[in-house]
DNA sequence: TCAAATTCATTCGTATGCAAATGATATCAA
DNA sequence: TTGATATCATTTGCATACGAATGAATTTGA
């Protein structure tokens, strides 16, 4: 129909480009950064579910700031771990549900939340940081150490 | 407390690790592949909604598939675009919605939904790939084109 | 000092993302 | 042929993720 015959317009057009140059006019959604980035991170989150089961990428990314840095704010926590206000509160509530961590009021600047690891939130963590160098290892496996430091030079200034 | 002297024990192993080789036993959650990839996303996602505010990333993904290789079951599309049933469904829900796509029962296999694109849906991605290609742009700008190059070949060997 | 601006946290709404369970249909194999 | 498998889609439940609106508390600046 009509647009059968515009159709066959683009497929003269396009070759009459590409005669003359080697450019692809074609959109290919595979070849995209932000298509493959969300598939490397979906394989990521693959390898961390199967190392660590029972916590989650981000609720790990909590734990593992907290040992390093002891008691903040949930904003500057979220901060960070590079969370909204909105995510990391979600994170905290269900962290503290478990008895990960714990909340208390800052005695000076009332708006304040702290948040602290727990005994247990300590020992979880402590416990499970050798099993992340191992997630890291298995998401980097594909590349040779060379390019592996490479690609995480590369990434950092992206990120 | 009885924490206080095994983590002044701790402080001292690790020195003595360090004085032997130069490893680094601490563990810096920003250096981590996982965290960085994470970030990268985030970073992309935002990038994509300034120039594309009306559509999310999925849902430009689900769009231009179709554009590209035309009516597919819904579970197939999933597959192309790296989406599981669930999110599918739930992506091509919302572009159904707004008359993006539309649905029809495959004749010989009655399991199958199949998908395509609505004249208006047609409109939309072609007027769009062309800010994609500026997306992708912009989110490889921290790199040369030599790195971006490099980060393109070894992000794919990752995802 | 005190009104304006900022910061911290919460809530709501919307949109992925995935595991698991379920139902309908199709295919395979004994 | 039919019983076991496999595939396609849906639903439910849970967990990020973020924009926007709100309220409380603090800080700033004229």
């Amino acid at each position: 129909m009509g647009w059968a015959a515009v159709s066959a317009g683009e497929e003269v057009r396009l070759k009459l480009v590409e005669a003359e140059e080697p450019e692809d006019n074609d959109y290919h959604l595979q070849e995209q950064v932000g298509f493959i980035l969300r598939k490397a991170h979906q394989r990521h989150v693959a390898i961390f579910a199967a190392h660590i089961a029972d916590l989650t990428p981000p609720q790990f990314a909590a734990l593992a700031k907290l040992h390093d840095v002891g008691e903040t704010s949930q904003n500057q926590l979220g901060t960070l771990i590079a969370m909204d206000a909105a995510t990391v509160k979600g994170v905290i509530d269900r962290l503290k549900a478990r008895g990960l961590v714990e909340l208390s009021k800052h005695e000076v600047d009332k708006r304040r939340l702290l948040v602290n690891l727990t005994a247990e939130g300590r020992d979880a963590i402590e416990r499970l940081i050798p099993l992340a160098r191992g997630i890291t290892e298995e998401t980097l496996a594909p590349l040779s150490a060379k390019e592996a430091a490479t690609f995480m030079r590369l990434l950092a200034k992206l990120a």
